[in-house]
DNA sequence: TATTGTTATACTCTATAACTATA
DNA sequence: TATAGTTATAGAGTATAACAATA
């Protein structure tokens, strides 16, 4: 009996990962940002300003789509659009310090409902999981098909 | 310097599960399922028929978000509404053979594509993430808080 | 009266197509 | 002409509140 070789290991790993999202879904609070918003947020914090343009293609989402949430997230005063003086076609977008403490907020919120649940978990689980998340960040950055 | 006990690991495990779940958003085919219809459409075809309000608790949905879900699924023919003989306020929810059809092709294509992006993984980051799945499932099948 | 589900309404998030402004 | 971004429009997906039907 042949064993074959990484194509059918490919669909329980995809499996759990849908049961994970499921998870994320769940204990997202109510009023809370979308994950994509967070997402955005975590990286003008991480890497400093950005174009609109370069933001759409970091998060897979289309320029307008991006336009639309970068002006939600102006609206509530989380970032603001500043001009680039050397090109006047472009939107700088900056993370502005009430962003910044949302941030921080929905962070601690979140750490504590998952340590709530980690708790609910064997030792062995939470080891094999903290094990894996090295691994699961070099899989999450690689490029993915456009 | 004291190190602090369980709560400082859950943001690190956090911020990985938002990064992978920015790799499954990415690759979702463009004209998909949403993870939740597919999540519906996987309990209904592993645990057979279900009734909406169940499934809109086990989703963590509301009850009429999930009647509009199960509404576009049922003009896209993937399932069907029942009545329950037992009793007439029931909508029971089955999946159609079309419905089948759609997880098994949709489980082959993202098993493509995960296979391909766990290509670029190290042996030993592969083996790492297959080890912390079983650990990962129990994690997402804890009760999330209500 | 309580439970099951739907309808009404509103907002986020996304897409494609058409447009404006700048280079 | 090409690039950066916005506006227009449409649809999925979600919520709360109000309603209808059945138990």
């Amino acid at each position: 009996m042949p064993v074959r070789s990484a194509e059918p290991k490919a669909v329980p790993i995809a499996e759990t990962f849908e049961r994970v999202f499921g998870l994320l879904r769940r204990a997202l609070p109510p009023d809370d940002l979308s994950l994509t918003a967070a997402s955005t947020l975590h990286r003008l914090e991480q890497h400093g300003d950005r174009r609109l343009t370069e933001l759409a293609g970091l998060e897979g989402v289309t320029q307008p789509a991006m336009t639309q949430l970068v002006s939600r997230l102006e609206r509530s005063g989380l970032v603001v659009r500043r001009a680039d003086p050397l090109d006047g076609r472009v939107v700088l977008v900056q993370i502005t310090p009430d962003g910044l403490g949302v941030l921080r907020r929905r962070r601690a919120i979140r750490a504590a409902r998952l340590t709530s649940l980690l708790a609910g978990l064997s030792e062995a689980d939470r080891s094999a999981i903290t094990a894996a998340l090295p691994a699961l960040d070099r899989l999450a950055g690689l490029a993915p098909p456009p």
